[in-house]
This record gives structure tokens, C-alpha cells and sequence, in this order.
DNA sequence: TTTAATCTTCATCACATCTTCATACCAACG
DNA sequence: CGTTGGTATGAAGATGTGATGAAGATTAAA
């Protein structure tokens, strides 16, 4: 996305010859439609343009199907506040304009190595953040909220370590006075459920989400 | 490495208030060592420094046994070349001076983020500090917590020897009252676990990690 | 109000992990 | 060749932590 039609037309012309696959979006909107139709590696948002501006584009992506891709801020806005606003929302780089095309070229193909090289590790088990449920090859689980906001949790970071007291945070309010212990129950509740064992435990740390099984111990 | 002193101290500070480990290097030759000696994840290059510049000491990183950290260039040159020089040889970012410390905060943890997340298939011995996981070659071994925590301290300095009161003192709180020979059972221990004989026993001093290509694997 | 679902606490148990110790081993040295 | 100082190792006991089921409390639904 790019809202000088002539500028826009050069990079992109710049990024063909160089081998790409390139898709124009005109607007906010279009640009979603992509993320969800096109098998995207990378997204170059500008953040000013109609219908949705390049943040909500970026947020977008990052809870699409789609959401390791990589993701180049495009701005006239050299202000810090700004820079940071897209960092926090996991943009990837942030260019401001104008740019000559080779730089932006060559931060597309840095930014490419390092998500091409990236791995999926997700399978059969998705969450559906808006509606609350945590879907097992389509078939959804019956979990109560507090197993959901649990699982919601410990997904969004795999393999990160929480300890018990920054599990209470993110699934009680803040206000909660009561026994570090109800996270092993609902740990334990929630094990039941699930139908593969991806709940491990850090003895004398937390829980964390984790996909791999371990090596077993050599004799 | 940073050519100004006092810039650099506050972009250090900065950045150990983050929670990052930090070793700062006055000169190309001293980034070198840091790169042999220290297992980093990331690392930030001045273009212009004595004994090696810049761009000397990302090729360097490149070819050794750390090659897939995160390099991010810094240099007071806005001009094209030096960019598109510093991208061809495989930097992750270029950031020209003066920069605000907070945007080069956040390009970092960018960075970050997309290194370790290709921690999880990186051949040989890596450590997710994160989630208290040590990897051969993608998948994560079964230690207990004194063997990582064991594991971590040798491996953030290779060839570095620590006595065991030194252990004990990472390993444990400092209130620890015990056998220091505790610290050889633990060794033990995370030996039979590791594919590799890469800890080495000091007589009469302590033990000290050794870099896994001087080993043979075991059978 | 009654009923059901969910949350929370607690006591008990099982097991992982830690720690010590005794013995075996090894290298250096006289 | 034996002694000394140090480490490796396996076993065994001590400790601590998490897993679990039950039961009561709370909340929501009927």
C-alpha cells in the first residue's frame, strides 16, 4: 500500500523486476481482503490511508491465520510516538518517507530471511479469540472461561514460562486475593480436556505451552 | 559498541533496565572476542570504531559459530550506499545516529523476536532462556531446573571456568548452605543428558563449557 | 427458590528432584 | 609402587513440589 499512485508505481515495478509477487491494495480494507485470500510473506502498510489505516491493518494480520508474515510500516510521520505505537504492535520495521526503492528492497529481503526461515508450530489446536473457544481440529472443546482465558494464555506464547502469579493477572482482575493453587487446578482441569499433553510443567517456576515432547533420558 | 561515551552509557543503562544482559565493546577487536566468548542474540555495530569497523565485524559474525544472531548497524552515514553495503551483507537493521533510545529499544526487541523464533530448528546446543529449555538441534532436552539453570550460566560464557561456589551462587540463592559437592552431582547428571561431552572439568578449579564442534558425539 | 455449573480451597499422595555419602577411579608425584 | 588430592559415579535417603479428588462456596441459570 502506497498513497502516491506514481511512487507507488516504481517500488512496485522495483520489486517485480527484482522476482516478486506483488498485490496492490488501495485502501485498508483491500488489504485485509488480501491478508485473508493470498498466501502473503510480507505486508508493506502505510499507515495513512482510507477505510482502515495501517495499524489496524497490522492488527489485523497479527490475529489472522497469517500472523507470523512480516510486516514493513510505511510513513511520512517521523515523530517517535508513532515509531513506537507500530514497534509495540509487533510491526517489524518502520520506513519512513520518502525512501529510495533500493533501501526498501533491500529491508524487504532482510526481513524475508528471517520470516522465511521461521517455522509453524501450530497444528491442529486453534483459538477463536472472539468467540471464546479453543477449536480441536474444527471440533470445538468444552472449556469453562477460566480454562479458555488459561489456555488463550499459554497458546499465545509458546513455550514462554508463567509463573502462577502472571497467570492470575492475565485471567482474574488484578484484584484477586486468594491461593496461588487455583492455577494448578484449573491446570488440571484443563489437561483433561485436551486431547494431547502440550501443558508442561517448570517445577519451581510455572506452566508453559509447548508442542515438542522432550528427548528421553539416555541410559 | 557505540563511538560516544556517554550516549553509549545511556543507551546501555537503557538497556539493562529492559532486563537484557549487556557487554559493550570499545573497538572491532573487542566485539570479536565478544562474539568467540559470549553467546549473544544480539548484536549492535558503530560503522565507524578503531582495529575493525563495522561492517568488518558483521562479516566476522557471519562466519562464525554464531552467524545467526541479530546484527543491527548504527552509523551517523544517511547516505544510500552504506545501506544497501550494510543489508548486502546480511545486517537485520540500520539505524542512522542520533537515534532516541527507546526506538532503538524497540527495533531491538523487534529483532529479537525474530531470532529467537528460529531458535526452536537451529542445529547444535541452543538455550531458550525464556522458556527454561535447552535444544539439540530443535528439540528440547529433559532437564531439571538446577541442570538448566546449571547449563545456562556455563553456556552464557563458553570456555570461561566457574568453581563451584560460583554455581552455587548462579544456581541457587545465595543463602544456600551445603555441600559444594552438590554442584558435581548436578554435573553428573546433566552430562549423561547432554549429546555432546562439552563440559570440562577443571581439576582443582571448577568447570567451564567447551563449544560443541570440538567434540565428538557421543554413541 | 432450586438446580446446575463453575470456582476455590484443602488435605493427601506420589513422584520428581535434590543432597549426601561411600566407593571407585585417575593423574601427579615422591 | 604406593600415596595423595581430587573427581566420577551410583545408591539411598531427605525434601519439596505438583497432581489429584473431594468438598464447600460462589455464581449463574431455570
Amino acid at each position: 500500500m502506497e498513497d502516491e499512485p506514481i511512487i507507488r508505481e516504481v517500488l512496485v515495478e522495483y520489486m517485480e523486476i527484482a522476482g516478486y509477487s506483488v498485490f496492490v491494495a488501495t485502501d485498508g480494507e483491500e488489504a485485509m481482503r488480501l491478508v485473508d485470500h493470498e498466501n502473503l510473506d510480507l505486508a508493506i502498510l502505510d499507515i495513512m490511508v482510507p477505510k482502515y489505516n495501517g495499524f489496524e491493518v497490522l492488527n489485523y494480520i497479527r490475529l489472522s491465520h497469517n500472523k507470523h508474515i512480516g510486516v514493513l510500516m510505511l510513513s511520512a510521520l517521523d515523530d517517535v510516538n508513532s515509531q513506537v505505537h507500530a514497534f509495540n504492535d509487533t510491526a517489524d520495521d518502520y520506513i519512513i518517507k520518502p525512501v529510495s526503492p533500493i533501501i526498501l528492497l533491500k529491508r524487504m529481503e532482510t526481513l524475508l530471511r528471517r520470516v522465511k526461515s521461521q517455522i509453524s508450530w501450530q497444528e491442529g489446536l486453534k483459538i477463536d479469540h472472539e468467540g471464546y473457544r479453543a477449536l480441536y481440529n474444527g471440533i470445538p472443546l468444552k472449556l469453562t472461561l477460566s480454562e479458555f482465558l488459561l489456555l488463550q494464555v499459554l497458546y499465545q506464547s509458546p513455550h514462554r514460562v508463567f509463573s502462577r502469579e502472571q497467570l492470575i493477572l492475565n485471567i482474574f482482575n488484578e484484584d484477586y486475593i486468594g491461593n496461588d493453587r487455583i492455577i494448578d487446578a484449573h491446570i488440571k482441569n484443563l489437561r483433561k480436556k485436551l486431547p494431547f499433553n502440550c501443558i508442561k510443567t517448570i517445577v519451581g517456576v510455572g506452566y508453559q505451552f509447548q508442542k515438542e515432547e522432550a528427548y528421553e533420558v539416555k541410559k
